[in-house]
DNA sequence: GTGGTCTAGACCACA
DNA sequence: GTGGTCTAGACCACA
């Protein structure tokens, strides 16, 4: 069997909690963010990529909207939806994660954590 | 009026995106390991504490059985709601976090960031 | 006939080229900006709203979810859409029509429009 | 390679909400109201414009019958699109815009502003 | 009862 | 072919 070009693994998990949707979402965005997807190349098309995933073309569509509202893609109608320019995408993803991680460390603190044990934890993470 | 006995102000944000259940056993989950609900101590009724936060007892019993089923209350059949041992419930939140932090970690690490740049941003964390 | 309470007159207009969910969510806004829907009051819920219309509930979950996205109003699962506080949200409607009759002033100024014209046109309206 | 004649720089954005063939139909507007394109010159072919943008012939196609249909050009059949007399069209175009703009007003006075604000909001502009 | 997600499928404008 | 809107209706978690 022939690996199609183009053909970049979005899958599914159906026992995950989450929407199928927001999975969608998410796979896009990494990769996107990671660059396997690049400025202006062509998402795959809303219908093409439910027969794909065997989802209603809804389903995609709601995760191409939301793609867009988020900056990713953008959309052009009779065209299809293309990758954003993602330069300033990254940085903003990596202070959401830092946010994140301030929240973490907010709720260690309350549980009697002190910096220095987040950083022992940190360290003790494979490199 | 009179200030009632265990009173410690649980507050509900309507705004947050979490079900409501969960904001609650948030956050008991924190007055128990912080010790401000201690071993044995009996908790605020189902309808009393629905009444006090204008909500339905449906949801109050709900995060109370999932309190229960996370270890932190034990039922007692006709008397009520108890709190329950807490020293390994403390590591065991600790834990957590940890993994929590771990998959924070990896998710730095598909944006290209460095364990270095993990350990410099808590570094930056007040005290 | 009765007129029942919290009956604030949407009507749809199916001529008009919009789509319905880009309707509802302009009379919202028009109803929350003149303060006829107030902080915090309940708004129709999905379904008896979808009824009183005569449409489909999804559409008016997407004109919901749109006005959720532009701040006017917030959802809590399980009890329904309530209006959001909406100080600013008069500010930045005024700032957004500003902004529209620059690029109205840029256009007539292609045509040209002196700004004298503009201003004479606006004293001739209606006060 | 020779700078063609009767190139005059129609740059799509792909980005931009409206389909492509209203912004073909905007541009030109503004390239006979402006003078540029003058009374009976010749429009360039549907093809060769479709080639330069690359994009669908249908779209200029599309494009070019609503020019016509709004009086900015006219079409002999076997022989190409033709630029009408546009004396009028300039009015018109005024008169247009004092529509949108009595629109705005009035949105205007939904959020509360007078005549006034408008004014000092026209002041404002640069000249 | 309330919103959230999803399906199957229709019809439309635009390219 | 491509996305956008809408319907009718199902099933779910939450309150």
């Amino acid at each position: 069997m022939q690996q199609k070009e183009g053909e970049y693994m979005i899958i599914l998990d159906y026992k995950d909690a989450r929407p199928i949707y927001e999975q969608i979402v998410e796979k896009f965005k990494l990769l996107i963010l990671k660059g396997i997807l690049q400025k202006d190349e062509q998402m795959p098309s809303v219908r093409s990529l439910a027969v794909e995933l065997a989802i209603n073309p809804n389903t995609i569509q709601k995760a191409y909207m939301e793609l867009e509202r988020q900056g990713y893609i953008y959309t052009v109608k009779g065209r299809g939806n293309f990758v954003a320019e993602n330069e300033n995408l990254l940085d903003e993803r990596r202070e959401e994660l830092k946010m994140r991680m301030f929240i973490l460390y907010k709720e260690g603190k309350e549980l009697g954590m002190t910096k220095a044990d987040f950083i022992d934890c940190l360290r003790g993470f494979e490199e």
